[in-house]
DNA sequence: ATTATCTATAGATCTATAGATAATGC
DNA sequence: ATTATCTATAGATCTATAGATAATGC
């Protein structure tokens, strides 16, 4: 839980004696991750690729054996990226709206340092994917479910804790939620713009200020059916 | 106001007599907005373009100069589809809220209708742009921003009528409707799930729930700084 | 509009080799 | 110390396809 990658490779961890050929596959990935936030996955060359980490296209390929093996690794190390530079710092946070605010913020920050030039790698690529069946593809729907789904622990643990209306449609919360990073996102990479963050900030707030419990004989939130 | 586009073309026109060049060329820039949609403007290749259209690539060379006047056309073309098929529906909504609700209707209505195969045009083609430079670029953007003019008129309209809450930050309720819509073309692409259209249009609903006059004393929501 | 053709570049494969490491002989 | 072997790479080259142009036909 918390982890949005079954981490195979040791990109986050103590480098714990690394050959060379390991060192240069995960500079290889790491600027794949980054470069594919720009130029896109399918986008990115290997000619792209080579001469950003310094070397012959050729070499890359004792590294991968085909385009796509490189592509799925590069997936793979962006959700190392990811779960080590925003889930990780945020799961320290106490369980609940507190946690939630917390995964928000570190998202937030992740888009703001730039860990990747493009804005979120999920997003970035995820346009680009959507309409590609395959196996990159369905790698990265998985991930955007583990997203999701954690998201949903942190509002279901709010309600457990009491924090909000217990008859909060959760799904919805989750959507709306995710709908205020999406944009904050998106906004920001088109505008460069830290204001969207700010927004991206206080439209989490303002969800779950609709839910909080003092208010909840208040509530115009109602679980009944959608449209 | 309420033209996203500054069309030249006739395309949404009651066909007042084109020569068969005009028509070919609305065929072509027809098939080459949908398939952006999927493909991408910069992954779409023009043997794909000719092939979906039933003519050899050089063909299309005899409509535009090169590709990149291909995607400036195809984007002014989107543009059109989108002013015609979403816009100007929602604009006969009497202003104010319910002309909001309109516009958020219409937009996940055309998701729905699947007007462009791949979602909403511009999301798809903005992940594409918003870090390549250049005029396709530039006028992504400039319609982009006519489409938050446009929220943002609606908005300020509900607020002379008395709608909403006088002092609501019209820039963060932008922000938060965009939200809602975005996340509802993204998910909905992605998963395929019309629930997503059902999660936009309820959120878009929520978050002008929040600034109802007749609650206004219990707004939560106020003009402080953000963050 | 077509067909034929051009140049550039994509992904991919093959062969060669530099530098490091392991196995062996003295 | 020597030879063999392994690892990580480079350069040359292949095929397919991209965007683009010229010559030509209707």
């Amino acid at each position: 839980m918390g982890n949005i990658s079954s981490s195979k490779t040791s990109l986050e961890e103590h480098a714990p004696r690394r050959s060379k050929g390991q060192m240069s596959r995960e500079a290889i990935l790491l600027a794949a991750a980054k470069l594919a936030t720009i130029k896109g996955l399918v986008g990115l060359s290997l000619s792209d690729l080579a001469a950003e980490v310094g070397m012959s296209k050729s070499g890359l390929y004792a590294h991968f054996k085909d385009k796509e093996e490189l592509e799925l690794a590069t997936i793979e190390t962006a959700a190392i990226i990811f779960d080590r530079e925003v889930l990780q710092p945020a799961m320290r946070a106490p369980a609940g709206t507190e946690r939630l605010k917390a995964v928000a913020d570190s998202f937030l920050s992740h888009l703001e340092r730039k860990v990747f030039p493009g804005g979120c790698f999920f997003a970035a690529v995820s346009a680009e994917l959507d309409t590609r069946p395959g196996p990159a593809r369905d790698q990265v729907i998985k991930m955007l479910d583990n997203w999701l789904s954690l998201l949903r622990q942190c509002i279901l643990e709010a309600q457990d804790l009491g924090e909000i209306n217990p008859k909060a449609d959760i799904a919805q919360v989750v959507f709306e939620v995710e709908s205020m990073l999406l944009a904050a996102n998106f906004l920001f990479v088109m505008r460069n713009d830290s204001i969207h963050l700010a927004q991206g900030r206080r439209g989490v707030e303002n969800v779950l200020a609709q839910l909080t419990v003092s208010k909840a004989s208040k509530q115009r939130r109602s679980p009944r059916k959608t449209v």
